[in-house]
DNA sequence: AAAATAATTTAGAATTATTCTAAAAAAATT
DNA sequence: AATTTTTTTAGAATAATTCTAAATTATTTT
């Protein structure tokens, strides 16, 4: 464990805002003073095949990272595209009932306004 | 409405497979003794904008092309990338529990083995 | 701790998917 | 039938990502 992949990780860890990769490149040449952009790619590669971060990707949206493992659901903005996360009790129970129990993950993404977005409307 | 984008919509349409741009690109070549790929991708562009087609959009996978606005969730084979539709009665109930009323669509993406690859596993 | 081995980082080239451009062709309108 | 608008096309351009091979850093062995 490298510090550039230390600070990556530490960054999709420490922000809830679910950042791309050219997010994380200048985030992380700030704060190491310095980094490659292959490095940033080579390791959230490395991380997510680890298990420690997710991708998170929708239609006409920059792939983005999480690093949360509990099952949720993503709430993205159609004017701003923030993310943000959330829960929907009973939803693999449902998911059971119409297909079984033969799946092994999945991605739910909502579009919607956000609270800021919907005051500035 | 032009043959090549007449042709585009009719591949899109009838099949169920949910093909990729250069899947339809293919067909669509060989249909019609020839398309360019810019065409392809224009006309795809312009029926998604007319809301005739839509776009599924998973991680790690292609973009494919559905023609049904029906809200339904879609099955991903891990294996083979072989993509079906499926139905979630309820869904739409559980996530206005969830989230409330204010959100607009949905994707949903559920990842598994599908038939034929379990039984080729 | 020094030497040897393995893994990671880097800059820049390469690749892939997609979009743009401007001219030619086809379709729609007058 | 002539004019205007839209679409198609080939190829150039772009953007995001991946590859390459040398340099650096980390890890393991001695």
């Amino acid at each position: 464990m490298t510090k550039q992949r230390a600070t990556i990780l530490d960054i999709v860890r420490s922000d809830k805002a679910h950042h791309t990769a050219e997010e994380i490149y200048h985030i992380a040449n700030e704060r190491l003073g310095g980094i490659s952009l292959a490095t940033v790619y080579n390791n959230l590669h490395a991380l997510e095949e680890a298990g420690l971060i997710r991708r998170i990707t929708a239609e006409h949206f920059a792939d983005r990272y999480d690093s949360s493992f509990v099952p949720h659901g993503h709430l993205i903005c159609e004017r701003c595209e923030r993310v943000t996360d959330f829960n929907i009790d009973g939803f693999e129970a449902l998911l059971s009932d119409a297909i079984g129990n033969s799946f092994s993950s999945y991605e739910l993404k909502v579009r919607h306004l956000c609270t800021k977005c919907r005051e500035n409307a």
